[in-house]
RNA sequence: GGAAGGGUGGCUGAGUGGUCUAAGGCGCCUGACUCGAAAUCAGGAGAUGGGGUAACUCAUCCGCAGGUUCGAUUCCUGUCCCUUCCGCCA
């Protein structure tokens, strides 16, 4: 969440900067203003009555053991009215600044000054593009014609076990989805210097709030429960990316100096029920339900962030390079960028097939928005106490890497070709027919 | 799921209604001693929020949330987590 005493130190910036990301959050500044000023009111007023109960209750201690026993009586009367009316301003100030809070949860992040401002992806500057689009002697295919001629997805029986949006892989398929995870965990972990974590895919409501994905999005979360107790409903949710149980894994923690910078990559199957998303366009692999990811997240000083997220989105792009796939890195603008980022680079993968740029990694600062959520902090060398920032990349996202892998080395015969960093991998140098 | 025990500062560990301003120990920092270090001695050191230009000051924090009380680390209720044993289970 945003800083508190930035938005009261500097309202005018923070409206403007909202109103530049185009959703209409500026509007809350002046209400969050009101709230917080409510609350710092009524908290001098609380912390006054406090003050004059401890010492009143220090005398009657001191009454009793002088054995003055009607007086501390009247003492006490007197101080069970301040008593009463601590209590009533103690539930007012928790109340102004729960309704601060909720209101905070709400507001997204502020752009960096170096993402320009726009409203949609026109106005998303490309910053580079690499690679060759490959030229075909024959017109190139689909990766659902692909996949259903060499038999590496039953989208059918996929939806059988769970619906639309759900896939199953089979056969050489399942390998190559595994190979492709194996191979980036291995580069990640070898090359690019990230500790690699398995957690959980479950997380609790906090990790979901500590990323930012609550309480706005909680609709495209799928919620859990345990059998038939509806009780449990909403402790856990299914992990919509990896960031959110690895991006929580030092929160509540003060952590030293000297362990930053953290940088950690995991695999896992990511879930989104992306309400009202199903039909034109949901069919095949490229919106869907479950898909697998590595992500990379990395916590590290606010000096360096910056520079870090640079590196990230490189990280994210040997992939690409590695595999010989076609891709273009663009910054997204003001209007376009997801609710915690400051600053966000898409990478987005040439998909022959569908003749279109895919998405298949986003790398994001989010500066301190999120450690200020899970109250995640460092001390520094001089012993004061901040807030890192968090940066997260898809490094990446595979049913798409898997589209443009097939549309991609696709052969006149219907077979495809394995590039050679995933040979070892997938044990096999092509998919024939 | 059942039973028992336990959550106190960076760590360990005392504290069963009022100098708790949380003992003691370990570790850490500063100073003294020393050529330097060790040992020893003296002192220091938490977090969050409010007020103040500042020195400073006030409030809150002993897992969490309530309750009783003039006053709660201490008593009561709920809840979460951990440990051990039993049950179930990949």
């Amino acid at each position: 969440m945003l800083d508190i005493k930035v938005i009261r130190e500097k309202p005018d910036w923070a409206r403007r900067r909202l109103a530049d990301r185009g959703a209409g959050d500026e509007a809350k500044i002046d209400e969050v203003l009101a709230l917080d000023e409510q609350r710092r009111k009524l908290l001098a007023e609380v912390e006054a009555l406090k003050a004059q109960r401890n010492r009143a209750s220090k005398e009657i201690g001191a009454l009793m053991g002088q054995k003055k026993l009607a007086e501390a009586e009247a003492r006490k009367r007197e101080t069970r009215e301040i008593g009463d009316r601590i209590t009533a301003l103690d539930q007012q100030v928790s109340g102004s600044e729960q309704s601060r809070d909720q209101l905070l949860l709400r507001i997204p992040n502020l752009p960096h000054e170096s993402v320009v401002t726009g409203k949609s992806a026109d106005d998303n500057p490309v910053i580079r593009v690499w690679g060759e689009q490959p030229q075909f002697a024959f017109k190139p295919k689909s990766h659902l014609e692909l996949c259903e001629r060499l038999k590496l997805v039953d989208f059918a029986r996929g939806a059988k076990l769970a619906g639309s949006g759900f896939l199953l892989y089979t056969d050489r398929g399942a390998r190559l989805e595994r190979a492709l995870i194996q191979f980036l965990l291995d580069l990640h972990s070898t090359q690019h210097g990230y500790t690699e974590v398995s957690p959980p895919y479950l997380v609790s409501r906090d990790c979901m709030v500590g990323v930012g994905q609550f309480p706005k999005f909680i609709d495209q979360a799928y919620a859990v429960q345990e059998g038939e107790d509806a009780g449990t409903l909403g402790k856990l949710y299914l992990v919509p990316t990896a960031e959110a149980p690895v991006a929580n894994i030092h929160r509540d923690e003060i952590l030293k100096e000297n362990q930053l910078p953290l940088r950690y990559c995991a695999y896992s199957p990511c879930f989104r029920a992306e309400a009202g998303a199903a039909g034109v366009g949901t069919r095949g692999m490229i919106r869907v339900h479950q898909f697998d990811k590595v992500e990379l997240i990395q916590i590290v000083k606010p000096e360096t962030s910056y520079d870090e997220l640079e590196k990230l989105a490189g990280h994210a792009e040997t992939v690409l390079r590695l595999l010989g796939l076609s891709y273009r890195v663009i910054l997204l603008c003001t209007g376009e960028m997801g609710f915690t980022s400051a600053k966000t680079y898409d990478i987005e993968v040439w998909a022959p097939g569908q003749g279109q740029y895919l998405e298949v990694s986003s790398c994001s600062n989010c500066e301190d928005y999120q450690a200020r959520r899970m109250n995640l902090r460092y001390k520094t060398e001089a012993g004061d106490n901040r807030f890192p920032h968090i940066l997260n990349g898809s490094g990446t996202a595979l049913a798409r890497l898997f589209v443009a892998l097939l549309e991609h080395y696709q052969q006149a015969d219907g077979s495809v070709v394995i590039p050679a960093a995933l040979q070892p991998y997938m044990k096999a140098d092509r998919i024939g027919v």
